[in-house]
This record gives C-alpha cells, structure tokens and sequence, in this order.
RNA sequence: GGGCCCUUAGCUCAGGUGGUGAGAGCGCACCCCUGAUAAGGGUGAGGUCCGUGGUUCGAGUCCACGAGGGCCCA
C-alpha cells in the first residue's frame, strides 16, 4: 500500500504542492534540521527523529505556516575518511599521502554523495517530505567527480539550468541556485566557519596549545575518547616494571614505583603519592624503600618495617629520576606531589609522571607547573635527545629501557602484568599517549553569556538545560584542530619565523592575502590539498606563510548550518526572517556537548542571541530487551527490512507515543503490537465504512451537506472527534508528540469498540431511513476529521483513507490530505455533558458485566432488569442510550432506584479530596463522624436533602451529596457492583420465559461453533439435527435460531445428531450438515 | 569525585499544582462475540509505589539522607 501511494504522490507532484503550499503565507516557521552523517544508511534510530522533523513540519504546513524544508547532510570528518581508507585497504596516513591527497579528498566527497543519495531515498520510504535534491544528480555528480572533477557538467538547479565544473557544482549544493538539501562541506559552509574563525580570532578566543592525547603510531593520528571507549580495549600483557627512585636527601632510601609503560619513564618528572594515604618505609638488606602500606605485598624477600608516614609528608622530597642523563631531562628537579587518584589497588602507591606521556600526567603539570618532556613524533618514535633509543619505536625501546635500569640498580623486578589497554579501533595498534599542537577556541570569554543564552532556550525534556548548563560550566577550550585530511580548512596561518598568527576570514580575504598559489586554487573547493597551494605574507615579519596542515573540528560545520543555511551572509534580510529556528529536534544523550553545543557557541559570537527556541530532545533506540543495537551482536534492525516487514506508518506511530525522554525498546514485536492495537482497528472501522456505503444507493455528496436528526450515541461521536481535534493541536502547538498521539489511540478505541459496536445494525437495516442517514453522515464525518488529524503522523494510511473516503465523497476537496488545513474543532459539537453521560453508560454497562461475571451468569442468559443509581440523573431522558444499556447487558429493563439499600448494603465513606481543602484538619473528625452513622440513613437522608449535617466537636458541619462517596458491601438476591458512587445492580430471577431464551442464545452460541470446527463459510446453509431434547427451545424460538445459524432444515434425528452440549445442566445431543444452496452469493 | 536522569503489577511503562482501594498495554485466568472472523471484545487475579527519616489533617507525588541502575563530565 505504501508504495503504491509513494508512486502516486511522484506521479501528482503532491511534495511539490507541498512545499509550495504556503510559500507566500505571512507567518513562518522555522526549523532548523540537524545534519544526518551521510556515511552510512539511515538507521532506524535515525528514523525516530526523522519522524518527528516530519511530524512537526507536516503539522505546520497543514496549519498555513511558511518553512524551508530544508534536509541536511553531515559531510566532513574523521569517520568518512576511515571508511574510505577502509576501502582502500590503507594502513596509515602515509599511504594517503602516496596515493595524492586531492583524489583522497575526492574520494570522500564521492562517499557522502553515494550516502546522502541513499538516505534521500529511505527517507522518502518513511515519509519525510523536505525539499528533496533529486538523489540521481547526487549520484551523477559522485560519478563525474570519480572521472573529472574539473569537467564542466549543467545540471538542473531551481531556477533553471547551472552549469560549472562538477567540483564546484558540489560545493554549491544545498545553495539558492540549486536549492535541495544542504551538505556542510558547501563551499558556504566551509567560508562561514572561517568568518566565525576570524570573529573568534579578533576578540582574542583562538590559541595554540597543548594536549595530551592518545595516538595511534601506526594511522599517525589521535584518537578521541569515545572511539576508545566504544570498541577501542584489549587485553595484553606488558612488563610490570618495580624500580627505584633514589632519594637526594637520604642515602640509600628509595621510593618505589612501578610502571607497565617503561618508555614513558624517559620522560619522568615527579612522582605522585596519595596525601591521605598511610606509606611504610621498609629495610630489606641495605636499602630502604617507601612504598603504601597497603601493597607491601609486591616486595620481594624479608623485610622490616622502620617507620610508618602520611602521604603528605613524602610531598615536596626531590629524587632522582631513571634517565637524568639525557638531554632533555637536563636541569629538572623531580619532586614528589600530591594526587588524590592515587590507589593502592595495584602498584606500590607511588605512581611515576611524565606529563608528556599520559593525559592525567599532563593535567597534573598544569596544576604543579612541571616541565613537560615529549620523547616521541607521531609515528611513536623517540626523537633525537634520547640517546640509545632514538629512531626505536616506543614498544622497541621496553628492552633496552629495563636493561639501563638493570645495569644502574635501579631495577626492584619485572613481573608480567595483563590487563586492558586501549588499542586502535581500526588497526589494533597499541595506543600510547603524545603530546600535540593543537588550536582551541577560549571558552571563558563566552562563558557566562552562553549560559545566558542557554536559559532562554525552552528544553524539552526540562531537564535538558540543566545539562547543557552543567556542561557549559565544567567544559573546557574547544579543540577545533584534528591532523588529517578530510575536512574544514582550518584558516590559520601561523609565521614559521616569528610565529606571528593570522586567521582569514573569507575567500575575498584570503585572495587579497595571497602572495602565491591563488591560481592554483582558484575554482577549487577550500579544501586540502588546493586551499594550501595558496601562501600570505606574514603580517608581521613579511615572511611567505603556509596554512596550518590541520583541519577542523566536523562539530563547526554542523555548528554553523544555523547561518549557514539561512544566508547570514549572503542574504542578511533573509536570514533575518528564519533565525532564530522555532525548532530542533535530535538525540540527546551526545547532542548537549555536540551539536547544541555548538550551534550556541557559534550563535553566541556570532548574533548574540539564541539559535534556536526549543529544543526537543530524545533518548536512544535500544533492541526490544532494552540492549544496545550492534551489528556485530545480531540485535541491529535495519531501516530497508522494518520498513518492508512492518510499514512505514507503524513505525512512525511506534516513534510518536513513545515517551522522548526515554529510552526506545524498538523491535517487531512492539510493531506488531502497534499494529494490533491501533492500526487494525483503525484499518477495520474504516473497512466498515467503504463497505456497507458502497452497498447504500443514496448520494453521499450531498448527504455530507444536510445535517440529518443526529442520535445521541451520534452527537456523542462527533464531540469526541472534535474534542480530539482541539487536543492533538494543543499538544502539537507545545511540542509534545507523546501526549498528541495517545488521546487518537484512546478516540481509535471508542471509535471502533462503542461507536460501531454500538451502530452496526443501525447500517445494516435494509430501509432507507433517517437514523441510518444520521449514523453515515456521523461516521463519515468522524472519520474525516480523524484522517486529517491523522495526516502528520500516519502519512500514508490517511492519505488512502482520504482517497477512499473523503475524496469520492467531496470531489472539490483538496487533491491530497497533506494539502489540507489541519482540522479546527468546531467547538458547537462539542458537548462535555454528553461526554460525561457516556462515560456514565459505559461505566455502568463495566459495573453490570462485573457483577454478571460475579454471580457467574452469562451475558446469554437474559435477566430481567438492571437497577442503576447513578449521579447522571440525564440518563432517564436518553432512551437510547438505555437500549444500548439494555443491549450490551441483555436485560428486559433498565430502571433507576434512588435508594439502592434494599438491593446492597452499603459503606459510607467522604470525599478527601474536596472536603481537605474546604475543611483543613477537622476533615479527619468529619470522617470519623460519618464513619459511625448508618449508611443507608445518610443515603437517605441525602437523596432527599441533598445534604447532610454532621455535628463534630460541637459544631455542625454541613456535607453536600457529592461530597459523600458510597462503596457497596454484598450483595442478596441481587448481583451488584459499584465503584464511585455509581451501582450496576442485577436482578436475577428468572422466568421459564427468560431461561428458554437463554438456552435458545446458547444454542445458537453453540451451532456457531459447531460450523467452525466443520469448516463452513459464513453464508453455508445446514441442517439441524437434534435427539429430540430441543423441543422446548425451538418450540419458543425456532425462527431466531434458523436465522441466526442460517438453518434451513430442523429434524429430530438421533442417529445423525453425534455431539453433546449442555442446555442449563442438561444433556442434548445435536448435529449439523452443509446444505446445498443453488442460489449462492445474491449479497 | 561532580552534574543529570531512572527505580510503580511477571514484563514494558503512565501517574499536572499532595487528597485516602495506585492505572494502561503485553502476559496469565475465566468469559463473551461469530456481519472486523487464522480477527474482535469483556471481567478478573497480580503492587511494602527501592529504603529510612521528615513536612502535612493527608505523601507514589514535596524535603533530607541512603541503596541500586543509566548517561555525561572529571
């Protein structure tokens, strides 16, 4: 059915009347889509929020507001270099090198087209209707990039043809002139990043410093946390090195440390001890060592314990270092310091530091000021200064680092020690730690205006501010440098002479700059390789300066699609007109330290103001038992195959009800249910209809115009819908899917469970009258509105029912349901005491099924009267509704008694909740009061009055009926139930008149399931045969049990009567034979 | 160690501003319907609302302190 309907939207041009539907209309809406990665296909986590950008989008449009239905793809970094070099079976940067960086760049270029294309499509399966590209220019344009990207192509761009090289068309992609979804690696994009750069820059934001961090020798790269974290650890064994470090001050004591890195302790500088910790000073031989009391275990041999000292005062004891000989350690004081961190789980509590070799060491020399020792480049080698080990790769240099500890005593012992260490995600390379240039953007200067900014933000859920506020506090200097080759052009120029620091702002900028390469550059896009042909001259010392070899963080480009993409630049009044967004939504577990992050940061420098009003956020998609979907676990369910097994519908309706702030448990089974629950009967009701009109000759258009004499059950009906029409705006006008959805399942539910249970016969009656004419115009009315109401959500199944149902019936409607307003709910339908009355019913019509199932007697069997007594005194005057009463209870009569203690007995008990407020602490002695008089007295006494005094302490106080609520006791002769004040009481003496009827429904019951198990068709003819014992029955109801079971033959015939049922205890044998029917079919 | 979130029925989750048998769906038991039919519906049994203390006439709900789990940051 979905792709029927996807082909016939293509085939209409529906989308594009979509987008176009309210392009000159005076009030706009502005969301701002957060950049998918195009590396990969779209996931179904992806499709979550997909759904609401099209929930939310659709919504709008149908309530007349302008938009941009703008998509956009997320393009440079890391990842998709990884996944080119992958297919490319490199190894490390230098075989990017070898293979020329300009076809590497192309190469990605080439892959987030192929992606995007790919995700343009699944995103159209689901449903999502942006202002689509047309994903086979994407893959025209991958190709002729793979075969000249300096070729000159023309494509069909928005307002006519574009013609340029296939580089540039790329890089214009997402822009006026070829309009479609925007790609951060634009040339737009890229040049806005360095006008917000160049900003930072001028007020003083942007500096070169330093950082630990862990790198890969063998990819020649750092890698970020949470590539470790994910699926970056091993287990590996490494030589446990226990060694000595000589005190100065005191011969012949040693601290003892131990370190399963032994290349980092070139590069020693302290030594780090827990101020809190108690540490023991040991005599074995001559020597004595300091170690934590707690790990004396690690010593080897006898030992004596001379004296037993806190932590802090070993702080401040200078030593001497492992490798002081070399050149680099020249001149350095080692000292002891101070750490928290230090354990004494393993080790001996005494844990050596080399700020140049671990990110905890580093941050320590900040806190200390300790001289930073960086002994390796970025392939893991030691460099020149150290000595023996230069050219020696950092796991070479294990063996010659111990022996050099051996051969000057400091060596306590080596012991092998397995543990987890982090290795590369891609290569499985051992990490080790190095210290880097990089470029940060200053945060304190934008601090608290960011916070500021922040609160003016709504966040959805509410506790998101407290996050992103939490991480505006606590977060550090953005990095925004990465050494590779795939991304940003970072637009730093720093003197290699004197060191002076330029940062350009614009390709005009950089041109006037330039003193070389330009033409080399020029039509290129500004990436690596061709943006670093171009040179400036220092503004400083006049020298030729080269860009920086870095690129930048993918967090700026997708930071920067909130200028971007409006025209900050380009069209200032546009931009004007969109910024702020109204909107966002995205996941949040990453996005507060990502992308809303960024998207403030960049607004806070660059406007000033917000970026964006409110920020719907919502949590992960998890595999139905609530773990973590992987491919490599088998639990991951692809978007192609849910969307194919499922449907598109189901799924978006899974996403909408779902609680955003809480994790998504997404399987088939939760699709299924989905189904089960609200799509089949939604699918069904709407069957009924198609159905049984097309059956009906009269004219449904002009039908729809008249407004027939309305039943109360219709009346009813169309309250409802209108009441849900007024409910799922609200919520959708506060952004709230959760609480849209859930009320249509509930209107879903009554729809099909009372409405057209209640009306079946109503449309099946053969005359042509006016209550059969007030239920079609009712249904038919509900139903349209619900499929309106429904359109945002379920794109496709109301566009069928649109099709099958409104359409045919309104032939000037709009061609499609997304082209329609969005329903206003007439409030002159909606009536809130016919509501309430029909709650009334159907509560009574729970009680009188409960007491039925308490006294064990069956709906078939009929009983004689229903005694209600209810507060909704309106019943009396509806006496349609106590038909149905009468009908779903199958009692002869309803009648309503005010005083129901003859029938039940009764607990009285008052109303908490309404006499607290109005009586505070005397409430309690009220309901003690109340408690000790008669209940059937103060029934009574009220169903006259209208209320009741109690006197409590000397005072009267006054109770009104509702105040008192009455809680049924038992029950005698009668069956009763009651809750709330509201009793279901049945009389249960039955005459031989009733009991035959209800053998006669019984019997009935009883044949249906007989035809069942004999595998007839619904409208198959049988004969009845009995062992005479129905006599009685068929005597009293022969003609209903012939209609009811299609009977067209009853005879009393032992012999062909083989299967036993009980009639009231008693033992009747009876059998069943197709007939055949000449006249088959005649409807 | 800090911030945020979660803990309610066997399972998955709802439970504005405190109101006195705590709800839904699934599962389970029993039943109904047979013109939604390899469907549909009803009724019922399941709960120390994580624990302890407090505020209050009254706490699943507010406060404090704990316990367990998750996310983020150190």
């Amino acid at each position: 059915m979905e792709r029927e309907i996807l082909a016939w939207w293509q085939a209409q041009g529906i989308l594009t009347k979509y987008v176009r539907r309210n392009e000159r209309s005076a009030q706009r809406w502005s969301f701002l889509d957060g950049p998918i990665t195009a590396n990969n296909p779209m996931g179904v986590h992806h499709a979550w929020g997909r759904t609401y950008k099209d929930l939310f989008q659709r919504y709008r449009t149908m309530r007349g507001f302008r938009q941009r239905y703008q998509n956009g793809y997320d393009c440079q970094g890391l990842w998709v270099e990884v996944n080119v070099e992958r297919d490319l079976g490199f190894r490390s940067k230098r075989d990017i090198e070898t293979f020329g960086i300009g076809p590497f760049v192309n190469l990605c270029k080439e892959r987030v087209l192929t992606y995007a294309a790919q995700i343009t499509e699944q995103s159209i399966r689901l449903g999502m209707w942006m202002d689509w590209e047309d994903p086979a220019m994407l893959r025209r344009l991958a190709q002729e990039l793979r075969t000249d990207p300096t070729r000159r192509i023309t494509v069909q761009g928005r307002a006519g043809p574009v013609t340029a090289t296939a580089e540039q068309l790329v890089g214009q992609l997402g822009s006026t002139q070829l309009g479609g979804s925007y790609f951060t690696f634009s040339d737009e994009n890229n040049y806005e990043i360095w006008a917000f750069l160049k900003k930072c820059w001028e007020r003083g934001m942007v500096y070169k410093g330093h950082d630990v961090m862990p790198w890969c020798p063998r990819c020649s790269t750092g890698i970020s946390e949470h590539e470790i974290v994910t699926e970056g650890y091993q287990e590996i064994t490494h030589p446990g090195v226990f060694l000595r470090f000589p005190l100065a001050d005191r011969e012949n004591r040693s601290l003892l440390v131990w370190t399963t890195t032994p290349w980092t302790l070139t590069s020693n500088v302290a030594a780090a001890v827990h101020p809190d910790l108690t540490y023991a000073i040991v005599r074995q031989g001559r020597e004595e060592l300091v170690l934590a009391e707690g790990t004396l275990g690690v010593l080897q041999g006898e030992y004596a314990v001379v004296d037993r000292v806190p932590g802090s005062q070993l702080v401040g004891l200078r030593y001497r270092g492992p490798f002081d000989d070399l050149p680099p350690q020249r001149g350095i004081e080692h000292r002891v310091i101070p750490w928290k961190d230090v354990g004494a789980e393993e080790g001996t509590g005494v844990v050596h530091i080399a700020p140049g070799c671990g990110a905890e060491d580093f941050a320590l020399s900040r806190e200390h000021g300790l001289p930073v020792i960086a002994p390796i480049d970025e392939f893991g080698v030691f460099t020149k200064g150290f000595d023996g080990l230069v050219g020696k790769r950092t796991d070479e240099a294990a063996e010659p680092i111990i022996e050099h500890l051996r051969a000057t005593g400091r060596l306590y012992k080596v012991e092998p020690y397995r543990h987890r260490y982090p290795v590369c995600w891609r290569c499985d390379t051992e990490l080790v730690f190095r210290l880097v240039d990089e470029w940060f953007i200053a945060m304190d200067p934008v601090r608290e205006q960011l916070m500021r900014v922040t609160q003016r933000i709504r966040w959805i859920p509410a506790f998101g501010l407290d996050r992103e506020l939490d991480w505006l506090r606590n977060m550090h200097d953005w990095m925004i440098s990465k050494k590779r080759y795939w991304g940003l052009a970072l637009p730093i120029y720093e003197c290699a002479k004197c060191g002076h620091v330029d940062v350009i702002g614009s390709a005009e900028e950089l041109r006037a700059r330039a003193v070389e390469g330009w033409q080399d550059f020029d039509g290129h896009s500004p990436h690596r390789p061709w943006i670093d042909a171009v040179k400036i001259q220092c503004g400083k010392c006049g020298q030729v300066v080269s860009r920086i070899a870095d690129v930048g963080n993918p967090w700026l480009d997708a930071g920067i699609v909130s200028f971007s993409t409006m025209g900050f630049r380009t069209h200032p009044d546009v931009w004007q007109q969109w910024y702020p967004a109204d909107f966002i939504t995205e996941s949040f577990p990453g996005q507060y330290r990502n992308w809303f992050y960024s998207l403030l940061v960049m607004a806070t420098v660059l406007d000033g103001r917000e970026p964006f009003r409110t920020c719907l956020g919502y949590a992960l998609v998890r595999d139905e038992h609530g773990e973590d979907m992987h491919k490599s676990k088998g639990n991951a369910i692809e978007f192609n195959e849910a969307a194919d097994r499922a449907g598109v519908d189901v799924m978006r309706w899974a996403y909408c009800v779902q609680n955003p702030a809480t994790n998504l448990n997404f399987g088939y089974g939760l699709l299924d249910d989905v189904r089960r629950r609200f799509v089949i009967p939604l699918w069904n009701v709407v069957a009924f209809f198609v159905t049984y009109a097309n059956l009906e000759g009269f004219d449904f258009t002009s039908l729809m115009r008249t407004r027939p004499a309305l039943a109360t059950l219709d009346r009813w009906l169309l309250s409802r819908v209108n009441r849900l029409a007024a409910a799922v705006r609200d919520r959708m006008d506060d952004y709230d899917p959760t609480d849209a959805s859930r009320p249509v399942e509930a209107f879903v539910d009554d729809l099909s469970n009372w409405y057209v249970r209640r009306s079946r016969r109503r449309f099946w009656k053969s005359e042509d009258d006016g209550d059969k004419r007030a239920a079609y115009y009712t249904l038919y009315h509900a139903v349209r509105t619900l499929t309106i109401v429904l359109a945002p959500f379920l794109p496709f199944l109301a566009e069928w029912i649109y099709q099958d149902v409104v359409r045919p019936v309104e032939p000037d409607a709009p061609e499609s349901v997304h082209l329609c307003d969005f329903s206003s709910p007439e409030g002159a339908l909606m009536d809130d005491s016919l509501d309430a009355l029909m709650d009334g019913v159907r509560t009574l019509v729970a009680l009188g099924r409960a007491a039925r199932g308490r006294a064990r007697i069956k709906v078939r069997q009929p009983l004689p009267a229903v005694l209600l007594v209810t507060r909704h005194r309106a019943l009396r005057d509806h006496q349609d509704l106590l038909e149905q009463l009468a009908d779903e209870l199958n009692v002869r009569s309803v009648r309503f008694v005010d005083d129901p203690s003859r029938y039940v007995s009764f607990e009285i008990k008052v109303r908490f909740d309404l006499l607290g407020p109005r009586l505070g602490a005397r409430v309690q002695d009220v309901a003690r009061a109340v408690r000790s008089l008669d209940p059937a007295t103060v029934l009574r006494t009220l169903e006259r009055d209208g209320r009741l005094s109690v006197p409590v302490n000397g005072e009267d106080i006054v109770l009104s009926r509702d105040e008192i609520l009455a809680r049924m006791h038992e029950a005698q002769g009668y069956a009763a139930e009651g809750q709330g004040g509201e009793f279901a009481v049945l009389e249960t003496t039955l005459t031989p008149e009733l009991v035959l009827e209800g053998q006669a429904r019984e019997l009935v019951h009883q044949i249906q399931n007989l035809r069942k198990e004999v595998g007839l068709a619904v409208d198959d003819r049988i004969a009845l045969f009995h062992d005479g014992g129905l006599e009685p029955v068929l005597h009293a109801h022969r003609a209903y049990i012939e209609r009811e079971t299609l009977t067209v033959e009853v005879r009393a015939d032992p012999d062909r009567a083989q299967h036993n049922l009980q009639l009231d205890g008693r033992q009747v044998r009876i059998g069943i034979a197709k007939m055949a029917h000449p006249h088959r079919g005649g409807t």
